[in-house]
DNA sequence: GCTTGCTTTTTGACTATTCAAAATAGAGTA
DNA sequence: TACTCTATTTTGAATAGTCAAAAAGCAAGC
């Protein structure tokens, strides 16, 4: 059984990997485990002992295809528990990560299909982020749009938030632009860097762009 | 914070501090934690250390009062979390000791308190064993009565189930004695050792007095 | 008092995970 | 080419929890 350690790890890289390209450095698992860098160096060559990931030595990891499903499976859930915990206990979709950074752990494969069942196999978390099916497969979001670059003039969905750091999310709820809520964007001024929408019942909003980067939208269903 | 061994030592002291008198001898939690003794006094002596229990040497160990509001706490845990999983999650209540075993050490105050709120504030768990309340107070069952004892041609409920072995657990469900169940115990017979007793529906049941005594009663509400 | 048998303790060793601090490799720069 | 800066690795040490096996304590019986 690997532990929650490895886990963490594990789960640390696969998220890189999908923001990124390739190769996870080192110092992105120092900065998503929040330990020292000798740490980590130890703890990689423990993870590719066990067959879970490659190291290159001063270039950093890659996950093997043992290793990466097991992070998909803690990935979703980690997903999974958050739904769980904003939809059924009514928790603040703001506070759920660090609960489900511990259950995680400690949920097992049987109670998360009872979860999954209960939920109806919600194909995303509360932030918007795809769960994993419980083969592993994940929904691409390669080719997502944000309110930075999509559509003018047209009624769309928030669907994601990529920006999960407590200020942000609390914005995001504050001024209505929580994944389901509908938006238009009315103009992008690129002179001064904003983005100006309209959110329901005709309210306008500015905000930055680097802001509107981190707020997904998608067609209205 | 205790690790979830601490948590794991102090409960099952806890546990023992209830079912019998006094002292908790070391083989007890040799017994409950499944190590060698060797590791138990090594720990004991590690929790003393952090005054959550007193050792008395070659004697064994009492709980502070620090350490059993905490084995409480954990207690409450498990408890909530196995109603949770049978009331909620309709899993069967014959397998989510285990689950409970590890999610006890997981889940949050914050998420327990959903967890009661959201099951109405349960007394007991789908066992019958009393939840402690968020204060650590729980329900006195010294004197609780069984089929082995109790009042013969009065129609009872069963309120809790004292051997949670998978194979009693089993036998309880198939003979239609869960805590809830109502029952008449007809008569018992000293020399053959039996205890006769009708269940819903006028259907009888036979069991010897060893399974009797551990099936608890109570009056109809 | 001496022997038996069971419980508890001691000792030595091992795994997993971590940190502090020093050493090193590379990449880019002057 | 030599220097500088940063990322990574090495080394040495610590903590929590565990086991195996030997030693010790103690109660009971002879
Ligand atoms: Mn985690
Ligand atoms: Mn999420
Ligand atoms: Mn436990
Ligand atoms: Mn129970």
């Amino acid at each position: 059984m690997a532990t929650s350690t490895v886990e963490n790890y594990l789960k640390a890289a696969l998220l890189y990997e999908q923001e990124k390209y390739g190769i996870v450095p080192m110092g992105a698992l120092v900065e998503a485990l929040g330990v020292v860098p000798g740490t980590v160096t130890t703890m990689v060559k423990a993870l590719a002992t066990q067959g879970l990931i490659e190291h290159e030595a001063r270039q950093g990891v890659r996950l093997t295809p043992v290793g990466r499903a097991l992070a998909l499976g803690v990935l979703r859930k980690h997903r999974l528990v958050e739904t769980f915990l904003v939809q059924t206990l009514k928790m603040d979709w703001s506070e759920v990560h660090d609960e489900a950074e511990a259950l995680e752990h400690a949920v097992s494969d049987r109670v998360l299909e009872r979860i999954d069942e209960f939920l109806g196999r919600p194909a995303a978390d509360p932030h918007g982020d795809p769960i994993p099916d419980a083969e592993g497969r994940i929904a691409d979001t390669a080719r997502q749009v944000t309110m930075e670059g999509c559509a003018v003039n047209k009624i769309l969905r928030v669907t994601r938030i990529l920006d999960q750091t407590p200020d942000f999310l609390a914005y995001v709820q504050q001024s209505g632009l929580k994944p389901g809520a509908r938006i238009k964007v009315l103009r992008r001024e690129v002179a001064s860097g904003v983005v100006r929408c309209e959110i329901k019942s005709g309210q306008e909003l500015t905000l930055g762009l680097p802001a509107a980067a981190k707020i997904v939208v998608g067609a209205v269903v």
